[in-house]
DNA sequence: GATGAATGAGCTTTCATTCAT
DNA sequence: GATGAATGAAAGCTCATTCAT
């Protein structure tokens, strides 16, 4: 497993920090391998190219982070505490690590098209969490029978995404895990019985 | 007016098409000159660089489109209704243009940090338009009146982004315009008053 | 005669105050163009090419100065006064030119060798000034009749140049005419009878 | 130290060898690349860009000449003497360097104003020793003791590079050490006492 | 004669990747 | 396994010159 040897990790830390610091296009292979205290060659004795560290760094952050969601995710009986707590560990996740943040939102979006649909790869385990709250709650009676699971997804995690990103190209100026309970109220509603104008 | 000479159209349009059939970076200028049928030189009589082509190509079709926008939206009364117009122009004007839905989805976001933040100085026309319509909802009764602008802006403008983004990504498989409908009531619903689990 | 048609003189001024503001690598055609009133074509009317524009410009510049030097060093009968003479001409002539002298001394000279072989043709008429005052000189016997004129000629050209040079690239920060009687001094000298450690 | 690299030197040979033969602006660093037996990349392991490779090559050949001529001309007392010196090792050095010397006396003064100057500092050093060998003759009475040591430098230098450059531009039809002795000379009388028509 | 929009050849520099040590 | 010097392909942009009007 070679996420197991140290040089692994070590790369990939130094590619986020890297990417976050000086923009995609100018994340070097060189300065990747400097900061992560290695030659530039053995960078290659861990990954196959550069668009491999790209996509095991998206991989290792977005992995180990849909672990934790299914896990935490299921042991929740309704659909709505399920989705606040995919709203809150995805806020705090990003909240608490600034560099991760900028890559995920702003910087690894500049990479090619073949390369963003191997990324999309990734996150289907992390729509799939969505896919299963929207369909616990149409059970459940929480949300409405006829909502089209793919739209509610693409709602949940648009709205999630966009939030993120305007937080992010804002600098990080205000908080954003204090934006965990509306948006969580926003999608409820959006999943939930229509009654406006009642 | 620089957009009337025929030069500056033919350009931005063969732009389009080289960018969404070969991927930005692969978008050489020779290639899009080859294409609009001009020597390389002539496309920096019209561009300052290649950069400059693409925030242009943003403008120019972002541009005509928000100006119709707001002029339709204007005339409608309730917020509702404005909402579900913005939702079909947006649907329509991409579903209706292969090559642009590619460009504005997918390979426009490969810019760098700068040029993006030009682009959202673009956006923001078309964000106002859906503050104007939250707004209006908010004061009308349409919508809750303790809606956060800013979130329900960010939930509109992510979901409605996400769901062409994966329309695309999905190779435009099904019909962009059947979702006008849904993702609007999703929307309203997101808007409205709350009787999930009434 | 091309050089008294208006636009022939109204380009090669523009030539010199554009190269010696901008230098020799940043002097476009177009902007010689602009600077003369004229569209670019129009250079075309009155030059063979690029290179051609410097020639004449020296040509000109230089031509109506031999000639004038010519004129008046005739009328001087010994060799010493005819230098001094060409020193205070030469000297007066760019210290009255702030433009013309940053372009003769430094900016042509980035020139191709070609061209630099063409101007030193132009500079023949002023060398050969220089050898029949120092034959003059050696023949009524103001100078050593051991002089090599090449070498003598060699002297004072390069004592004249360098020394212009030298106050362009101090950015004229001293008044060149307060040397044309040391310059003078110094080249008497060396065309003088030895008389060191005497 | 970069100068003990053999690719730094085989690469300065190689500039100084294609300049001569191509002129500045034909010398294409792949040329100067392919005739070092480099790869073109390489030379920018060496030099920050194209026009450092000129500045080096400068500083290395010059470089080494002045230190050269500042030992021997220590050890010489009088002036007179020392001032033979140097012409002598100035034009013996170019007279054995074919290539070297068309790129300092032609090919290196086409470069542009900015890297003129950062020549002339290193010309300082030679400039140098001219003014100490002047100050030496005024001192020891050989030469005239109301010379100006900076006109007397611009005549001593004007006329060697003058020659030099007259040299080269007649395509070395000549032999240029034959003239160590009467430009020698040339410069002795111009800096001693004067006594034409005595 | 005069214009100026259009042309397109040409070159420096970067950087992912390799491989001899 | 680790190194890092060397590689060389690839592309944006400039600008002298042309020519239809």
């Amino acid at each position: 497993m070679k996420r197991n040897k140290p040089k692994y990790m070590q790369i990939i830390d130094a590619a986020v920090i890297v990417i976050a610091e000086n923009g995609y296009h100018q994340a070097q292979v060189s300065k990747i391998a400097k900061t992560a205290g290695v030659a530039d060659g053995t960078i290659y004795l861990y990954f196959k190219n550069k668009e491999d560290i790209l996509v095991s760094l998206f991989e290792e952050k977005m992995g180990s982070f849909v672990e934790r969601l299914e896990t935490e995710i299921t042991e929740i009986p309704n659909a709505a505490d399920k989705l606040y707590r995919l709203v809150k560990l995805h806020f705090e996740n990003l909240a608490s690590d600034y560099h991760l943040a900028i890559v995920t939102q702003l910087e690894l979006r500049q990479s090619n098209k073949e390369l963003r649909y191997r990324i999309n790869d990734v996150l289907k385990g992390y729509l799939g969490v969505i896919d299963h709250i929207v369909k616990t709650g149409m059970t459940s009676g929480e949300f409405r029978t006829d909502l089209d699971v793919r739209l509610a997804r693409q709602m949940i995690f648009g709205t999630i995404d966009e939030t993120i990103t305007s937080w992010v190209m804002n600098e990080q100026k205000y908080n954003l895990t204090h934006l965990i309970e509306p948006v969580h109220q926003l999608l409820i509603n959006g999943c939930g019985y229509s009654h406006s104008k009642q």
